[in-house]
DNA sequence: AACTTCACTTGACATAGGTCAATTTTATTT
DNA sequence: AAATAAAATTGACCTATGTCAAGTGAAGTT
């Protein structure tokens, strides 16, 4: 019944919270298999982000394009991850953002009204949630810190030492849009990097 | 029993879940009010913070010392917010940073254990907290893309729309470390902005 | 009221990173 | 394999913001 995509989530969850049988099917049964190839977008500006996506394998990323008509990363994302424009997913509100598959990717999904459901009937699940946000939130401050008072030099090293996957899989460019500064900023890091 | 003090916890809980008469008596006991003076600090590097504060009347702020000896202000909050190190809080392992009040400021605590508990007392209030932190990361990821792809002066046109009262009630050099400029900079934006 | 400290402003200069344009390298399509 | 497109590099130059130092003003303290 259970496939092996949907109980990495399971796993996952559990990392965080204890849970039930019943509650394991409850959260199963919310969710929908899906996967997208290469390219291809989850969503795009002026759609509303009608799904939270937890990528089983793949690589996505989240991002706009500014008025000069100059792309911005927010969040480049792999295996065992969430993604979605959460506040177009909670407000049911139009999206400003792109969400695309970087690789053919594999994911499941829940809807808002499915999730607002589940958090019903799973406490724990919320539970689970206002951990990953929390979790996030402090992520995301860490990263604004960063931003705001470490050299791009800096940041470039953090990444290859914590994620050096990255580097494998994903283009420099959007690396450096991730990082916050210039396709050619980060070529001239990476050879000063490696001499 | 409950003094006016508690009842803006309940009142802003109430805005985003729905609780119990019981629920809210089982909130306000698990809180302690205090107080503290203007220049006093709630938390300094090395300690761990035990307490998620609740700022009733106030101002405070959170901030960091780096290497050079230079403050970085993460967080500049007055009535009605939540301020602590999240990270020691809820690790509880010694934190990083100060957080100290920019004004006499009244406020309520609560101490990890006594939240845990919660938690499991009043499942809604997990939820408030998920919502809660679901908000503080979006707003963070919107900070985060202001401080990577906006210019100084745009963030200080922001700040001066949406918190006016910020500039009543903290000194310039704070807002400036805040936006993430030094005041050399803020000071001349302000400038340029006048004319 | 005088003293001291802190906040703010201004100027001269420095620098990280951006911009634009050309070139090379690598990947994708036919 | 050739043709095309996309990604990455490099150089010359520019700009926003930082740094350092001096000066003025405002606020808190005795």
């Amino acid at each position: 019944m259970t496939t092996p995509e949907e109980n990495k989530l399971i796993y996952y969850v559990k990392k965080w919270v204890n849970i039930t049988k019943d509650d394991e099917s409850a959260i199963l049964s919310a969710f929908e298999q899906a996967s997208i190839r290469k390219k291809k977008d989850l969503l795009v500006p002026g759609e509303i982000c009608k799904y939270n996506y937890f990528i089983i394998k793949g690589c996505i990323r989240t991002y706009y394009i500014d008025d000069k008509g100059v792309e911005h990363i927010y969040h480049i994302r792999f295996d065992n991850n969430w993604v979605g424009d959460l506040e177009s997913f909670f407000s049911q509100k139009p999206s400003k953002y792109y969400i695309e598959a970087l690789e053919d990717t594999q994911y499941i999904r829940i809807s808002k009204d499915r999730l607002d459901q589940l958090y019903d009937e799973v406490p724990a699940f919320d539970r689970y949630f206002r951990i990953l946000f929390q979790k996030a939130y402090v992520n995301t401050l860490k990263r604004l810190n960063a931003n705001m008072w470490e050299p791009a030099i800096d940041r470039y090293k953090d990444m290859l030492k914590e994620h050096p996957d990255m580097f494998q899989r994903v283009p420099l460019t959007y690396i450096a849009s991730y990082l916050g500064i210039t396709p050619e900023s980060l070529s001239r890091i990476r050879k000063k990097n490696n001499q």
